[in-house]
DNA sequence: ACCTTTCTGTAGTGATCGCTATGAATGTAG
DNA sequence: CTACATTCATAGCGATCACTACAGAAAGGT
């Protein structure tokens, strides 16, 4: 009982429908262009993937995992600084990457709050770390460290989106990382 | 010669489509949208504004002159620190104000692009005058810290739309404030 | 061979999009 | 009053929207 097999790359076409949704939205995305963009007619688009919305949600999801693979791997460097260095200098190359839209999906799109809700938590948590690591002064409000640093990701996209080079929208970071205190293993 | 006179108020007209924009974004908006909440048949809109575009961009002009007027007003403040302070204060205060949409229409609309690049300039003219008054160093670079802030303004509308509220989004305009050096005429 | 199951392509659904043709209504000028 | 200029309300234009009914095609199971 499998039926006829399906004749195009599923996962394929829902990385075409993230470099659309990426690019233009959600709202400017219609499912004429995802469809000649696919190479796959309506009828099995929404067999493979449900309604507009659930394509959305299924794309915006291999979307936040690739990010929070790359915030993961920065993140990870030992020191808090260097590490939210690197998350910053990562995010600038990622916005103004030639071989993909500009910007970030995560960070423009007004339906997706719930991750960035998500990488608000994910910089927090970095941010805890670093006040057990001594890197940061205990009576750090990290929260409120880590919504400054979500907004100011979400100024850098949104600069990107506007034709902001590499090198400007990495500037705008380095001069946020200013907030943190220099890094207090700097004389070891 | 001058015919049958208008029925509705044109600035009212005005007003409420720049409240429906901020509100929705010009995509999500619509002419039956704007018709409706108008009370202007099409005909009347379209004989009034030009088409939906001309619509916006006067509308956005509006906008543009309201945001401007606030910003010249906390930018007039002597002190450079003052001035930014209160400039992220005021801008909190707007983006959470619960009579008007979250957020700003000005620095979410991907076409206004050319009015967040007047903002940008307006910023770092105040800069530039911190470096003249002796506030700033005189190797600031203004530019970039113009960036800098617009790109943090970007970050506190989108807070908002996300449901932050004002003592959030003026806490994120708070830490970020602290990359400007501290007052040198404090102790005078 | 045949049946069942699933997918594919065509073609088109009703709804909404931005926008406008048309003629009646309402004002001023002479 | 009539003539003219302009706006008004109705009604609907073609295009596009998200989405689907339908029938033929391609696989496995027996």
């Amino acid at each position: 009982m499998t039926g006829r097999p399906r004749s195009f790359d599923r996962d394929a076409a829902l990385a075409v429908a993230v470099e659309l949704f990426w690019r233009q939205g959600f709202d400017r995305t219609s499912i004429a262009e995802l469809t000649e963009a696919t190479g796959v007619n309506p009828p099995s688009l929404y067999a493979a993937f449900g309604d507009k919305k659930s394509l959305f949600e299924e794309a915006a999801g291999v979307y936040f995992a690739r990010t929070c693979e790359g915030f993961d791997a920065a993140a990870a460097l030992p020191d808090t600084r260097t590490a939210m260095a690197r998350v910053l200098d990562d995010t600038a190359r990622a916005h103004t990457d030639t071989t993909t839209p500009p910007g970030c999906l995560l960070l423009t799109e007004p339906r997706l709050s719930l991750q960035r809700a998500a990488l608000h938590d994910r910089l927090r948590q970095r941010l805890d770390q670093g006040v057990r690591d001594g890197d940061l002064p205990a009576a750090t409000d990290t929260d409120a460290l880590a919504t400054y640093f979500l907004a100011v990701l979400r100024g850098m996209s949104g600069f990107a989106r506007d034709g902001g080079t590499f090198d400007e929208v990495r500037a705008v970071g380095a001069t946020a990382l200013a907030v943190l205190p220099p890094s207090p293993h700097a004389g070891d």
